[in-house]
DNA sequence: TGTACTGTATTATTATAAATAGTACAGTTG
DNA sequence: CAACTGTACTATTTATAATAATACAGTACA
């Protein structure tokens, strides 16, 4: 199911975080699936158990999966994005603060946010 | 006029920026002064002549400082600020993308504008 | 023109931080 | 208790950042 391309300059666990997340956005991973436990995965690709826990650990932080310990890891419910976004609100403040301490305008702030905003929907 | 805290953990060049932009923000150092040659600086501070072109540099591309090869490095003129915030501006749209991304709500955006900006000014 | 200044580019070295691994620990399950 | 789960701690390796050594190129002015 994963696959490492040693060619790669990203780092181990990145790759690992970019194709779970890539499954859970296909499907093949659906809420409250249980992941590989961090040594079966491990094994499977011949890599630390720290390291797949590392991964494990961001998306945690990120809001996609939750860990139980002894337990294993699993995909986060979809009604959790409500605190991926809470921390995505929490980068916006940090950047507006930072907008005002430069003194711009408020008008200039949401005369960006309304031209970003009309166009429709764009997935990457 | 320079001081460098051997004991921060602070890169040489990033105390080299902070020192130059307080000494701008409280107008010891006036538009279109010059700042000391790197050579200069480098020796007075017994440090090497690049890592003072790296400060130099950096200010450059944040638009605090032009620098004319041959001639010396200067103190951008107070107009050249709209430079700065036109990065900062482009620094915000990405920032505003990323929540659209996230299906974060126009209006939350907003809200936390108007929260952060109701407040009077706060430097730092 | 040539000498003494200016910033820059290239490369190497050093210091710092990130990534990974080895190992031992603690919770859960049956 | 035995076999699983994630975690914490430490060491090691690897990558990146910071600094330096040195040579280069543009500018100014006698």
């Amino acid at each position: 199911m994963f696959i490492l391309k040693p060619q790669s300059r990203l780092p181990i666990f990145e790759q690992l975080k970019a194709q779970i997340l890539e499954f859970i956005s296909l499907g093949i991973l659906a809420p409250n699936d249980k992941l590989p436990s961090v040594r079966s995965l491990a094994n499977e690709l011949a890599i630390n158990p720290n390291t797949v826990a590392k991964a494990y650990q961001e998306l945690e932080l990120q809001g996609y999966v939750y860990t139980m310990p002894g337990k294993g890891c699993f995909v986060n419910d979809n009604h959790l994005d409500d605190q991926i976004k809470r921390l995505k609100l929490k980068e916006f403040e940090q950047a507006v603060t930072e907008m005002k301490r430069h003194q711009i305008k408020q008008e200039a702030l949401t005369e960006v946010i309304t031209q970003i905003y009309k166009g429709g929907d764009n997935d990457d």
